[in-house]
DNA sequence: TATACTGCTTTCCTAGAGTATACCGATATC
DNA sequence: GATATCGGTATACTCTAGGAAAGCAGTATA
């Protein structure tokens, strides 16, 4: 399936069709756990330091209690965020990054950092499309 | 709307609500540009050259010529990648990560990073879930 | 008694993301 | 004439991400 005709003969800088494939599966990997609207929002949000479930929805606009305990939950799956319970009065629920969570921060900070640029960007522009 | 009572009562890291929301902004705004299964792996793709159509579609595996047309046409939108039309046989198209879209390297390189640590973890673990 | 807060869950719903398949005109190859 | 490649478009369909709203148990406040 690799090195075939079809293999060699298009894609410049020395790579393959298939060394290209390859390049691609750790990012569809990542985008498997971390696509969607919220979960890098919710991990930014979390990178602050722990916090309640009321206290990320109220930060992050538009964000549902639904979708937010949809997301916690798979975050909690991939091992990214921790869920503590604390068994007081109404009940105090606190997610915190696990140490694994903790490795993405490079990345949430590049997006963060073009994300600042990207702003800057369409606002001059007098808002998107 | 800020810095009311609400405000700063709970979010650690001398952050308020407020301000955590700030924060937040930029990285909404580029989540709504490079969000969906296929964007990123796109982008990635480019920066390793400019690209015919069919060359990216077969690198990319799974994406559909419909899928791939419409995530070209938005990446043109937002300036991240340029079109060019050779008058050639059977027509050439070719695209390319314009110098806005070359912005995204330093991301998408985290992200690949991250990705390819992710997947020996969930290799190890013998598969997800 | 009524209202409001917390941390959710449940139900119902829709827009649009994504899939599958076939087709187009041109050109070239067999 | 049959087939293939290139850069798509058309049609039709599935599926799920995401939104709106209500509810629930427990506490508190009035």
């Amino acid at each position: 399936m690799e090195t075939t005709d079809n293999d060699k003969r298009k894609c410049p800088n020395h790579l393959s069709t298939g060394e290209c494939t390859k390049q691609l599966l750790p990012v569809k990997d990542a985008l498997d756990i971390l696509s969607g609207k919220w979960k890098l929002q919710i991990i930014l949000s979390l990178t602050f330091g722990k916090k309640r479930f009321k206290q990320i929805q109220r930060e992050i606009t538009g964000l549902t209690p639904k979708m937010l305990s949809k997301e916690l939950k798979e975050l909690e799956i991939n091992e990214l965020a921790s869920r503590k319970v604390y068994d007081t009065s109404p009940v105090t629920v606190e997610y915190e990054l696990t140490t694994y969570g903790k490795t993405l921060k490079p990345l949430i900070m590049e997006l963060h950092k073009w994300g600042t640029k990207h702003r800057k960007r369409i606002i001059a522009r007098g808002g998107r499309d």
